[in-house]
DNA sequence: TGTCAATTGGCAGACGCTGCCATAATCTCG
DNA sequence: CGAGATTATGGCAGCGTCTGCCAATTGACA
C-alpha cells in the first residue's frame, strides 16, 4: 500500500503503459480512418494485445476515444473545486476554465500528441454516437459542478439555480467548443479570448429586451 | 399528389399501422424486460414483421424507444413558432412549452397509451444509451430554437444571446424532466404548476449575490 | 522458491445492423 | 381491367461490438 501515486510496482506501470499504448493507437487510427471505419480488432492488434483485453480497459469503443476529453473535464472540475470561496460562482467557473486549460496541456502530451486530441476533439463534434456519449457526460460533470456549486454557496438541494446557471456556463462552453471545433487552428490564446468573450454575455442573454 | 395528410392511399395507411405497431410493441416489451433486455428480433416478431422490415422503419432500436419523445419535441417546436412575435424569447418559451402539453396527449394516445409514454420517458432517464442519444436530439432541438429565436429577435447569427438563454432554459426543462421522472405520479398539472415556477427562477439564478 | 492473486488470450456465441436478391404487394396508366 | 413500373417485405449471409468462460501466463509477497 503505497501513498497515493508514483510507480507503485511493475503491474501498475505495465497496466499503464498498455493503457496509454491502446488510447494512442486508436486514437491515430480514429484519425486516419474515421471512428466507423476503425475496428476494435484493429486498434487491439496495433497496442499489441487481444481484443478482449481491449474490453477489459474500456468498456466500449466509444470510451477510449473519449478518454482524453475525460482527462480536460475532470481537470477543469478540480479547477473548480480550488477556487477561493468568496468568488461568486460564475466568476469562479470562468476562472477555472480558463486556468485549467494553463496547465492541462502537459497532461495531454504525456499520452497523446496535443495536435491528435484536437483531431479527436473535432471527430466527436462530427460522429454522432460519440457526440451522444460526450454529450451524456457532460450532463453528469454539470451534476458534479451543481452539487459543488450548492454547497459552496451553502444553499439547500433543491435550489434550481445552481442548476441554471451550470446550464447557462455549460451551453456556453458548448457553443464555444462547437466554434472553435469548425474554425480551429489549434491556437489556444485565440480560444481563451473566444470563451472570455462568450462568457461576458451571460449576463447580458437574460437581460429583456435585447431588440432596445 | 394529394395535399398533405390525410389518408393517401392504401399504402401509406398500411405503412403508418405498421411503423405504429412497431413502436407499440416495442415500448410495451421495453416496459416489460427493460431496454436491453429486449431484442429486435422480439419487437419485430411482437409486430409480426421480419426484423430486417423492422431497420427499414428505423435506424436503430435507439430510434423507436425515442419515436414518441420525437413527437413531444416537434409538437413543442411548433409551439414556438407560433408565438407571437411581440412576446420576449423567454415569455414565448415559456407559453411554449405549457401549451404544447395540453394539445400533444391525443397525439401520443393515436400511438400507445398516456401511462406507456411516462413509463418509456422513465426509461430513457436511466438507460445511459437512450439517455446518451436522447441528449444529443435536444442539441439538436436547441439548435433549432436557438435560430428561430435568432430570427424573430432580428438578431445577428453570431450573437450568442440566444444560445445562451436557450441553454438556460434547456437546462431547466431537464431538470425539470429528471424530478419528473423521479417522483412523478404522471399528474401532468402538478408537472406544469412545477415548470412553471422552475423557469420564473432563470432570472434570479444569473443575478449575483444569492448569499444575501 | 513456492503459493496466491491478477492479467491475459482465445474461443464461442448473442445481438445490432447492412447488403443483396427474390418475391409479393400496391400503384399507374393505357 | 390488365400489363408494367414502383415499392415494401422476407430471408440469408456476413461484419462488428461486446460478454462469459476457462486455461495459461505473469507479477507479488512471504
Amino acid at each position: 500500500m503505497q501513498a497515493s501515486e508514483g510507480a507503485t510496482g511493475l503491474r501498475e506501470r505495465k497496466k499503464r503503459r498498455t493503457r496509454d499504448a491502446l488510447i494512442r493507437s486508436a486514437l491515430e487510427l480514429f484519425a486516419d480512418h474515421g471512428y466507423e471505419g476503425t475496428t476494435v480488432d484493429e486498434i487491439a492488434a496495433a497496442a499489441d494485445v487481444s481484443q478482449r483485453t481491449f474490453f477489459r480497459y474500456f468498456a466500449n469503443k466509444e470510451e477510449v476515444a473519449l478518454s482524453v476529453q475525460e482527462m480536460v473535464e475532470s481537470h477543469f472540475f478540480a479547477a473548480v473545486c480550488e477556487r477561493p470561496a468568496a468568488e461568486s460562482p460564475l466568476t469562479a467557473l470562468r476562472a477555472a476554465v480558463l486556468s485549467s486549460w494553463d496547465t492541462i496541456e502537459e497532461a495531454i502530451q504525456s499520452v497523446v500528441p496535443l495536435e491528435l486530441h484536437v483531431r479527436t476533439f473535432r471527430m466527436i463534434q462530427s460522429t454522432p454516437q460519440l457526440l451522444a456519449a460526450h454529450l451524456r457526460r457532460s450532463m453528469e460533470l454539470e451534476d458534479r459542478l451543481t452539487r459543488e456549486i450548492t454547497r459552496r454557496e451553502g444553499l439547500a438541494e433543491q435550489d434550481p439555480r445552481p442548476r441554471i446557471l451550470v446550464a447557462a456556463f455549460s451551453g456556453v462552453m458548448r457553443a464555444n467548443g462547437k466554434l472553435w471545433a469548425e474554425v480551429a487552428d489549434g491556437d489556444m490564446s485565440r480560444l481563451k479570448q473566444a470563451t472570455a468573450g462568450y462568457l461576458d454575455q451571460i449576463g447580458p442573454a437574460l437581460a429583456e429586451n435585447w431588440r432596445s
